[in-house]
DNA sequence: ACCCGTGTTCGCTG
DNA sequence: TCAGCGAACACGGG
């Protein structure tokens, strides 16, 4: 479920659900999303009330102030990651693998079918200290895009452009949905070395990095949804991301393509680019 | 049964 | 030494 603006989402739900709140109990499974820690890490959250919540890329930064100061956990959604409300009395969704009970009585359960997102305590609210936050990039949609530095990293590669996007350290939250999806609007081939690419070339990625994110921000504001279109059979929003075999949606003659790079599905007009 | 999946990390290799 | 690659993680759907 969760890219750049699928975690947006999530912030802005959060801020909304619990925004100032005080958490009267916290209830976690002892799963690896836990890791390394376990469940009993999370009692400085009891009594704590929650303040900023802060977005990198596809990370959560929750700050709360405790009974000893501030705490802060950081949120990642891994593949299947997502945080719901229940209302008092509602039946918990499945896959709850950790619930914040609030003072208002509602409950914020995470959850996560493939466990692979993380819930981490960090102590003192201090995120700068946390190595794997540190080593992100600038958020493309909070601080925009050098497409200076964009164009430095991507010269020091020569893997294919469409493996080098996924790296966090260049335009964090873009995944395998909108590393497709940008590519294909600025019209680069996804298998091309990224050292390859013209700086004219780089500053249209940038943009069109951007103008796919902001696309699907506005549709998922208007679903007023934190629900993207694998789950409950939605349709596919996308223009090329899993629609292998369907005419291209832009020159229309060229039937988009599925090839493995980096050993995930890649979709493209073979066409458009050149 | 087999393959695939919106993410990240780890260990091996050349 | 290190960029690059594939496997692993865990679960469900087609």
């Amino acid at each position: 479920m969760p890219e750049l603006p699928e975690v947006e989402l999530a912030a802005r739900s959060l801020r909304r659900w619990a925004g100032d709140r005080t958490l009267v109990a916290v209830e976690a499974e002892p799963t690896r999303v836990l890791r390394p820690a376990g469940p009993a890490a999370l009692r400085p959250l009891v009594g704590a009330r929650l303040g900023e919540v802060r977005r990198i890329g596809k990370n959560l930064l929750l700050g709360f102030e405790g009974a000893r100061g501030p705490v802060g956990a950081w949120s990642h959604l891994g593949m299947t990651g997502k945080w719901l409300r229940r209302a008092p009395g509602e039946p918990p969704p499945r896959h709850s693998r950790l619930r914040l009970r609030l003072d208002d009585g509602a409950t914020l359960h995470y959850v996560d079918q493939r466990l692979f997102g993380r819930f981490r305590m960090v102590p003192h609210a201090r995120f700068d200290e946390v190595p794997e936050l540190a080593a992100l990039g600038p958020d493309p949609l909070e601080q925009g895009i050098d497409g200076r530095r964009l164009a430095d990293m991507l010269a020091r590669t020569s893997r294919p452009v469409k493996v080098a996007l996924l790296d966090q350290a260049l335009l964090p939250g873009v995944g395998n949905i909108y590393a497709c999806e940008a590519l294909f609007r600025a019209r680069i081939d996804p298998r091309r070395p990224a050292r390859s690419l013209a700086r004219a070339e780089v500053d249209r990625l940038a943009r069109a990095v951007l103008a796919s994110m902001r696309a699907s921000l506005r549709q998922l504001e208007q679903r007023r949804g934190d629900v993207t279109y694998v789950e409950e059979g939605a349709p596919n929003p996308f223009a090329v991301y899993d629609r292998a075999g369907e005419r291209c949606p832009r020159c229309g003659r060229a039937k988009i393509e599925r090839v493995a790079l980096g050993g995930r599905g890649t979709f493209f007009c073979p066409r458009c680019p050149r």
